[in-house]
DNA sequence: TCCATAATGGAATTTTTATTCGATATTCTG
DNA sequence: CAGAATATCGAATAAAAATTCCATTATGGA
């Protein structure tokens, strides 16, 4: 692999392609390299050689090799423009924030990503500010205690359960997912016992499955940690500890971004508080 | 001029609340050092003492007394403050979401969800700017056009996988979520034909199974739209069009946040595109 | 399989950068 | 306006960071 020698004036753009370009063509360890760069071009921004050499998984010389690769005298000269990238990207900042909102934009479907993700935002941080601290707390403890963990959400709710399905099983924490298939989904929580606990999810319209199934798994006394989005939920009476996830709309449509972030919370605090 | 003796942690805006309280107090250069500041903060961020000095018309040792002025060992260490605002980019939401943390916070579960919250926060505001809206455009009317769109995720995909197909569902697009129940993910696919579409959804570790799928519906002329997070992915080559969302991760877990959002705008556009 | 070539790891070295410190200047205070 | 307290300067020193170099390991071709 020889270096590139050329080196006119190049931006950051430039040099983004000609990463994606060459990155089938370098060896593993710049290829690593080429990977990281992309993922987290702040991090190449502003860490060091050392501090990025480790978060990329390589040695700090990998690193001078690589940007001579590309025709720079050594990774600072590369680093210069990712640096550049920054101080470039925040003066308008509060241009590009202005013309996201401006009229003619939010007709068009970037308009409707702009008020989809302030939604989302305005979810997330509305959880932060309403969930008490104990009621979580005490949700951890009890799933932490439990033997096995049963995952139950439907519909809606569906996407959330096998997004925590797969974090807790992912950290050890043995899960099971109740789900429709084959529609044995009464069946398959009815193995649940007192020593294992249930996770039911539902937003309004309240899946009736899913209610039936909580309740059947209550009297079974199971422990249930419910995660709804209102006191009302029929979920709250036949939990133990209820979550709620209140779920800003736009036009009638609610995302799910909060409730994805307290169930990767969840699952995260779960398996350390096993440990 | 005393010294301020060590604070809890600060965050860029308190500081340069601090600057800006004390500026009239504060010594002829060290005044000159507080404007400099405060005039060119992307200069400090990325500055070394000595270029930083001469912007400033001051000695470099009176940057670290400016900074040992305020409380900080060095001048590394206010620089810190500097470059944490270049990193997380929108200090707008950085601002509400530290308005919900509490004082003590940083440990625990309050901290945890406080820290995920942050990075489905900085995923979404991400997303939304570093996605060209021209390629969204292109992916919606490829669905629009499609007959029946396909939507395949796996593994840490599934749970968006399941939410885009319940959107488009729900908004009466005909939609099939290939999934592997009964090991039939690969003959599922098989039934797509060019007239239909298929999103196909991955992130690194890239699932085997959904690679080979996306190619096989590549091969066979279907339409293939990728939601993935890097140049790298193996859909990229495989599809019409590739969306980019790069999820921002804390201790090494990626939330879905700004994927999830994605997955609704998407749904949206699309069955707007029908009417 | 062996050899030539290229890539990698890691310690040693060089370069750059931050910080300290004492001499000098400036600014307040009585 | 003297004298004390503070601030500033800038060279000297310490710390940190980037880069080089070479021994070792992997890769691809005959």
């Amino acid at each position: 692999m020889e270096p590139v020698t050329v080196k006119q004036q190049r931006d950051f753009e430039t040099l983004r392609g000609e990463i994606i370009a060459r990155r089938d063509t370098l060896p593993k360890r710049l290829t690593q390299v080429a990977e990281f760069t992309l993922r987290s071009p702040d991090e190449v921004a502003l860490g060091t050689v050392a501090s990025i050499a480790e978060q990329a998984g390589v040695q700090p010389s990998t690193l001078i090799r690589f940007a001579q690769a590309f025709g720079f005298s050594g990774f600072s000269e590369l680093q210069e423009l990712f640096r550049s990238r920054l101080k470039d990207r925040w003066p308008d900042y509060s241009a590009r924030l202005k013309a996201a909102e401006t009229a003619d934009d939010e007709s068009g479907i970037s308009g409707l990503l702009h008020r989809f993700a302030e939604s989302s935002v305005n979810s997330i941080v509305g959880v932060q500010h309403a969930l008490d601290v104990k009621l979580v707390e005490r949700a951890v403890d009890l799933l932490a205690a439990a033997d096995t963990v049963h995952v139950l959400g439907l519909r809606r709710a569906f996407p959330v359960a096998t997004y925590l399905h797969y974090s807790l099983a992912k950290l050890g924490v043995k899960s099971v997912l109740v789900d429709q298939v084959g529609g044995l989904a009464g069946e398959q929580a009815a193995f649940a016992t007192a020593r294992d606990a249930l996770v039911a999810i539902s937003f309004t319209p309240y899946t009736p499955a899913t209610v039936e199934i909580t309740s059947a798994a209550h009297e079974l006394g199971v422990p249930v940690v419910a995660i709804t989005d209102s006191p009302f939920s029929p979920l709250a009476p036949k939990s133990a500890v209820w979550l709620e996830v209140a779920e800003a709309d736009f036009a009638g449509f609610r995302s799910l971004a909060a409730s994805m972030t307290l169930a990767l919370a969840l699952a995260v605090a779960v398996a350390e508080r096993r440990r």
